[in-house]
DNA sequence: ATTAATGCAAACACTTTGCAATGGA
DNA sequence: TCCATTGCAAAGTGTTTGCATTAAT
């Protein structure tokens, strides 16, 4: 099975969780994850729920998100990508941008980077269309 | 005087905030703004501190960031710029940068970006120098 | 005189911890 | 069997809120 070679014990609880997390491009904080698992697991507790996500966070396969004023987000897909947070619905969207971005220049002796993070502030599609349509409709107006 | 104009209250606690602030590029919590201030002005409260912020960044004269997991930070130089984080002492270092990144190509006409902010992860020009003297060390032993 | 701001304490939200019981390896 | 993991509850942070008092305009 896929999730063997985790040096983790694959208990249920875990499973259900990386199962969850598959594929998942949603962000979803410790909570999302309770809930969500919660349902097909009614005695998973939210405390086993941080703890695997700490685990999974040190192993390498999942990244903790700070982007979220509220809350931490998690992301599985541990790929060098940025995010466009969308100031109407808040939802967080992945925005692919493998290569780091440079420091500017002057900057480059003095530091030394090994990643970067780009977040994006705007519309998500669906926002920006919304926008688009009522903007048209205060021309017609 | 310089902040007659902010729409506020001059209250003898929000200068001594304002005045900690001015020009700091130290990125300090709440709760740093609480200490430092709390000492000239022992009645302070931490309350205080948190809703002079709040109204400061409804003014758009302080920014909120969201780059330490633990704890919002807060920015009074709102002009566009970016941050380098120190994954060995966490300080946070600004790094200019105005134009705001642009987004690959062939996501632009799905987006609105309005604007963006650029995480870099990596090493402090102090703590590039001690990890170099370091690696130097190992080389003559 | 009005009305916003203060300070305190209580409430809140998110996350971590301690520990006995459980169950993978 | 052994030791990591679970679930629960309690505790720990950071932040917000309610409210009577105070003070800026």
């Amino acid at each position: 099975m896929k999730y063997r070679n985790l040096g983790l014990k694959l208990t249920p609880q875990r499973l259900a969780i990386l199962e969850y997390l598959e594929g998942n491009t949603s962000h979803p904080s410790a909570e999302d994850i309770y809930r969500k698992v919660h349902n097909e697991f009614p005695t998973m507790s939210l405390a086993t729920v941080y703890s695997t996500l700490s685990a999974l966070k040190v192993k390498g396969n999942v990244l903790e998100l700070t982007v979220d004023p509220d809350k931490k987000r998690y992301d599985p897909n541990t790929n060098m990508h940025n995010h466009l947070i969308c100031i109407q619905c808040k939802t967080i969207i992945d925005i692919p941008g493998a290569g780091s971005v440079a420091l500017p220049e002057d900057l480059g002796q003095d530091f030394a980077v090994f990643k970067s993070h780009v977040e994006f502030y705007g519309l998500c599609p669906s926002c920006k269309k919304k926008a688009k349509a009522k903007e048209e409709d205060s021309h017609v107006r």
